[in-house]
DNA sequence: CTATAATATTGTACAAAGTACACTAAGTGA
DNA sequence: TCACTTAGTGTACTTTGTACAATATTATAG
């Protein structure tokens, strides 16, 4: 397919945020980068976007190559578009972000030669990232912060049974802030959105808790109803 | 500046989604174009990204030289990146939306053969737009009704003074539901961000109103809290 | 078996915010 | 001065948010 008007011409690409969750830690995916610029700096995955893939779909299959995850579902967000943001031209870049659990200890293992290797880094203490990713990450950071006080999007990161402690350490790590366990469990579980399991923790030594599970019809039933902490 | 990977250029556009409010209805702008595709169809403004602006200053730019406005805070919201948006090749566009004060009659004039004319519709009753902008137009209500009920935007669509009754009629506009009527200007003093004036309302041929002022700073104070309806 | 250690689980009193609802006041103009 | 139109106001009730601490349960060590 042809390019009308070639002046206008750009090269564009697509990052990603992933969050996950793990004991009790907000993490995010990084890759180490194999090629120029920024070679062997840390890096959200990202790459270009092909002139025959819509972007929802680049940022898929770009995820999946650079770190072998496949069918997270993610959300766009915010378009990056500084002259400058990359040091040999112009690139604008869509970010996009997603919730994952790690319960299932993914293996992260990068399909092309363009990531040295992939892997999780908690999101305190981030290190310096290549081009604009801090900005990005801070950007996807203030959107998840925003998102889940309205949203079940804490669910995404807990495996699928969960205990209320488990959960409430989730929006404690995503707020950055403690919340009262009381209120906390009572506001929780009036929004009717939560399953009581018969089963209990196992392999702690002490007082198991009772697991939970998100109730996605419950959910749907108050879908305009909106979560606030 | 040469590209680096000819075979990833795409082309790159900006949509602009501008709300007015006027005589209780909720408008936005749109264009007659001049040009194919979709000549004389009504349209978003929008133009190209040239490859020295930033996508920011590309959107101030193309409102401006499409319909004449300028120096108007627009946010970005989106971006639309399915292969076939556009009947002739690959475009992705970058959304943004503002909301405007239409008490000036500030002058619609294109500056460019791009745009027959530009003109404020009423969001209700739109007729079919070009390419995908009633998508990226519906994205756009979604957005600010989120918007209105935990930020102060609907400031921004009224003149500078205002009564309670046109601040609530605009909600209405926007929420596109009633709200009643005491419990409306209850909430919306207690917050304590209006500032009465000591004027009234002219030329209404009934009881006139006491006009309003939006309280920047009051509301810089709050900014943490956030409004809801 | 008992004691200890660790976390799970629970309730109440008060404050703040949301909601439903209808009459009187003030200004205009005939 | 009367009729019309919109402005302006309050109360009772419900819901939600918030601060706060003691008891229950289980595992393990001795």
């Amino acid at each position: 397919m042809k390019a009308l008007l070639p002046s206008f011409e750009s090269i564009f690409s697509i990052d990603c945020v992933i969050f996950g969750f793990d004991r009790g830690e907000l993490k995010i995916l990084l890759i180490e980068r194999n090629e120029e610029p920024f070679k062997d700096w840390l890096a959200l995955p990202g790459y270009l976007v092909a002139q025959d893939e819509s972007i929802d779909d680049a940022a898929s299959r770009i995820l999946h190559e650079l770190t072998g995850l496949k069918d997270i579902f993610m959300e766009q967000f915010h378009a990056f578009g500084d002259v400058n943001r990359h040091p040999q031209g112009r690139v604008i870049t869509v970010a996009y972000f997603a919730m994952l659990r790690l319960n299932g200890a993914k293996e992260l293992k990068p399909l092309t030669s363009f990531a040295k290797k992939a892997f999780w880094h908690p999101v305190n203490n981030l290190p310096a990232l290549a081009f604009d990713h801090s900005e990005i990450f801070e950007k996807a950071l203030q959107k998840i912060k925003r998102k889940i006080t309205y949203q079940p999007i804490a669910f995404e990161l807990l495996p699928e049974k969960f205990t209320l402690t488990q959960l409430q350490t989730l929006y404690e790590a995503v707020l950055n802030r403690k919340l009262d366990k009381r209120n906390f469990r009572k506001k929780m579980l009036n929004y009717g959105i939560l399953k009581e399991l018969d089963e209990k923790q196992k392999g702690v030594s002490y007082r198991a808790a009772k697991l939970y599970k998100f109730d996605k019809r419950k959910y749907a039933k108050l879908f305009k109803n909106e979560l606030s902490f």
